[in-house]
DNA sequence: CTGAAAGCGCTTACAG
DNA sequence: CTGAAAGCGCTTACAG
């Protein structure tokens, strides 16, 4: 009543009457047995609608021919987030060539350890991770292999970065050349699965670079510029309708990253405020609506599908038991001006 | 020398003094002992760092706790298309509210067959198929529950779609009343593992729209004003080119899918020709960037996560050996005119 | 070239 | 409450 079964290896062995083992190589390394033999197996499995059990063969096998990639928020958000859906397609790009599928991991019951610890792939990819978290611990004892994306670099943690820090100090030094004194910074909060106030955190890191390029200047951010907010759209705009109920208005907005910064735009734009003429914005990652949007928006432009594909071949490499030239990958960035930046005087 | 190994629930058997079966109930159904012995076996599994082998479980349980989604194309376009990622948003939340991962399955040794022949999954949905495909003769073979959106509806297929003729009819009468008449179709080639032809696909649906709606007013698409192209930006932008080459151009180019409108669009502005005024320009999806790109699209909306969505709750609806109210789910489009349509006259 | 048998690491019906 | 044992469907070293 529970529906046909599937055919397994050993009802072809019967069948066809020849040994599992025959079976096994007539799918899997037919140099080992007669032309003949697996051309009867062949067609005995064809007739019975026999295909090997992918799972069972992995089990087997041990190992499971799948990369995950930890969704470092709930699916809504993460797949929300342009940058994101680079990054994996950097990294699907990589599973592809190497015969393997990629695995989305969400949370399990609310929780990211409760996912890794099910996981059900041969190594993980995560975005904004330190060594010091529960996930890696689980990781390391499940001897599962992985890489960090835009995480916290440390000896035993291989990762893919930009050089957040100088990024950073880049962006708010074309932001306070050109004129702007009244700045509100849009942080984000240590990622997901991140400890309080970690110090090389990737938000840390820009905020450094930020407050750097502002003391050289001997500018210093008030407390209450300081926003700190979610990696999406959402927020961003949440961000926007605050800031637009100062009494004392910033002239420009300087956020983490661009989905938050044209989550911003949207609320300005709803308010009828203009950017860049009444307020203008910048964000961080360049993805494709940044030049799309109109006023398009100034930005630091970072190689998000490279950052994937370099996370994904590192991974490989460890999984061959291949070494890693260096644990600490940096790629190149680039700020790119567009129009939501205006040049300002008082 | 081949590192260290993972213990099995055996070495926690042995290590505690209980057995197996305590061991494993110690962490599925601690109801099933007293609570000492858990305690006693969770401290022994925490020393020796045990974590259950996901796998090992999975395969016991003969389930995978993941959903395959079928890449129509290489990683590298079937990502790169936001209405495809539109729709795995979609499937993804449904995804993570019942506890499973999303798996993205891209063509095995080139060959979407034998991706479907080892996928690790509990299910599939997949893009555009039609029942005649070997894929679904693998999935049915294999007793593999699958869904389709945007595929041939057929008694043994459940699919999510829209009126494609409908809304192909709509869209090509709002090019018509707009004035042109010189109009060039660029309709998608039948997806990936299609058969030619197939009366009943997405691209032919579409097809049939237009030609009714052009039909009713005495006209008629030559041959040559039909192009068909792959659904990738850059194909997109070749059919740009191909089109601006030509001794006669058209005064709208109708393109069955945005991301090769926009493609169009990119050519276009490269060889400094004006959209509208110049050339119309009408897509087929409403992506984000539809409303965003500069000028904004004019394009039929089809709401891609509400599809992915749909198809993910059909899909555990069968896992869950529920009935389906409805083999073939249709949901609602919208024609959405936007800046890049303008009005022609002769 | 072929096959009997052990093993992959779990779960669970069954007996005590 | 506890445990011995069979079973999930494959692979593969080993012997013939």
């Amino acid at each position: 009543m529970q529906g046909p079964k599937r055919p397994t290896i050993n009802d072809i062995a019967r069948e066809s009457g020849f040994s599992k083992t025959a079976v096994s190589f007539a799918f899997n390394d037919p140099s080992r047995i007669s032309e003949k033999t697996c051309q009867l197996i062949r067609e005995t499995a064809e007739r019975l609608g026999y295909i090997p059990d992918p799972m069972a063969r992995n089990f087997s096998l041990r190992r499971h021919l799948s990369i995950g990639f930890l969704l470092p928020q709930v699916v809504q958000y993460s797949l929300q987030n342009p940058y994101t859906m680079q990054v994996i397609q950097g990294i699907g790009t990589v599973c592809e060539t190497h015969g393997y599928t990629l695995t989305l991991i969400p949370p399990l019951h609310k929780s990211i350890t409760e996912a890794v610890r099910n996981a059900a792939v041969d190594g993980l990819i995560t975005m904004g991770m330190q060594v010091d978290m529960d996930i890696v611990s689980v990781m390391q004892t499940r001897l599962l292999p992985y890489v960090t994306i835009d995480g916290t670099p440390d000896e035993r943690m291989p990762s893919v970065n930009i050089q957040d820090e100088q990024a950073s100090y880049d962006l708010m030094n074309l932001v306070l050349s050109s004129g702007h004194t009244e700045i509100v910074v849009i942080a984000l909060s240590n990622d997901a699965f991140a400890k309080e106030g970690e110090a090389d955190s990737v938000p840390s890191k820009r905020m450094r670079g930020f407050n750097r390029a502002l003391s050289e200047r001997n500018l210093q951010l008030d407390e209450q510029n300081i926003l700190v907010c979610e990696c999406t759209l959402e927020d961003g705009k949440r961000m926007g309708k605050l800031i637009l109920q100062r009494a004392h208005r910033p002239t420009c907005v300087v956020a983490m990253s661009d989905i938050v910064a044209i989550g911003c735009m949207l609320s300005f734009k709803e308010a009828f405020v203009q950017v860049p003429s009444e307020i203008s914005v910048v964000g961080f990652d360049d993805i494709d609506e940044a030049a799309c949007i109109n006023p398009s928006l100034t930005t630091v432009s970072q190689p998000a599908k490279e950052k994937g594909r370099l996370a994904a071949e590192a991974l490989f490499r460890i999984l061959n038991k291949e070494e890693l030239t260096s644990a600490h990958m940096e790629i190149p960035y680039t700020i790119i001006r567009r129009e939501s930046l205006s040049d300002h005087q008082d």
